[in-house]
DNA sequence: CGCACCCCCTGCCGGC
DNA sequence: TGCCGGCAGGGGGTGC
């Protein structure tokens, strides 16, 4: 579910946390992604929150004495700050019991998501993660080096979390749209002028998407229960056979690698 | 290296 | 109405 912009919103929501001290941990599934760790709760309890970052999709929540609680949201994950007296839920993993009464909760029905504490760099799933497309530091420059000499469609290049990290499968096929370039043109045969156009949309459409809170296409969620509005915005992505915005022609669905791509052949080449 | 497949798991939707 | 197959925003692994 969660790709960049959810997974921002998320950590936005999320901010009144820093500085609340963890009274208690209640796990109730350790069966996730990963299962948690024995010691999981016994790390966790009477830590406090200092910093919350964030890399490509994984969240990254700094506590006193150096450690780093990991969380990667997978399909259908979310983190919820509840009221005081809140009662569990279906798939309520992790309830973490705030200083204030309050509970930061990571609800997932499908288990594709992780947990994990420890020092950040123990972490193996983040060596594996590249640079944020948002950066300041991630130039059309570095860009073009990805694409260069690259035979795979250029959509899995920007799934690819090595390369850059945070788009998944909605912004992809979103910024392919609004670049003008077929999901299934090989990296390495975008024109110079196509990644130049590329590289901003891929800025602009995560950017906004940020601004309208994410993109709530089933169950999406941020951490005050809030749904995220890009999704009345996407141009593409689950839209086959609706016409394009822009043309008219009729919008395309096709399989790769197991995943939807969505795209307009008129306007897309 | 790239890719075509698998897997993990639950929920929902459409067709029969 | 109920059952079944397909599909879903994630990542990871294998074998070719």
């Amino acid at each position: 579910m969660p790709e960049l912009p959810e997974v921002e919103t998320v950590r936005l929501s999320l901010l009144p946390i820093v500085g609340l001290r963890i009274d208690a941990v209640e796990v109730r599934e350790p069966r996730l992604r990963r299962r948690l760790a024995h010691n999981f709760a016994a790390q966790l309890n009477r830590r406090t929150f200092e910093a919350i970052d964030r890399r490509g999709k994984y969240l990254l929540f700094r506590l006193d004495g150096g450690d780093t609680l990991l969380a990667h949201l997978g399909m259908s994950g979310a983190l919820l700050l509840q009221p005081a007296g809140t009662a569990p839920q279906l798939h309520d993993h992790v309830r973490l019991h705030l200083a204030d009464g309050r509970l930061l909760t990571f609800n997932d029905p499908r288990r594709f998501g992780l947990l994990q504490i420890g020092r950040e760099a123990d972490f193996a799933e983040l060596r594996r993660v590249g640079p944020d497309p948002l950066a300041r530091e991630f130039t059309v420059d570095d860009f073009l080096r990805l694409l260069r000499g690259r035979k795979k469609p250029v959509k899995n290049l920007l799934m690819d979390q090595q390369g850059i990290a945070g788009i998944g499968n909605i912004y992809a096929n979103e910024m392919l749209f609004v670049a003008g370039i077929r999901p299934a043109r090989q990296a390495r045969r975008v024109t110079r002028d196509q990644a130049d156009r590329l590289y901003e949309a891929m800025r602009a459409v995560l950017t906004r998407a940020i601004q309208r809170g994410g993109s709530s296409i089933s169950d999406y969620r941020d951490g005050e229960g809030r749904t995220g509005y890009f999704q009345l915005e996407l141009a593409v992505y689950d839209r086959a056979g609706a016409p394009c915005h822009r043309c008219g022609a009729t919008i395309k669905r096709v399989v790769h690698a197991g995943r939807s791509s969505f795209y307009c052949a008129q306007c897309q080449k």
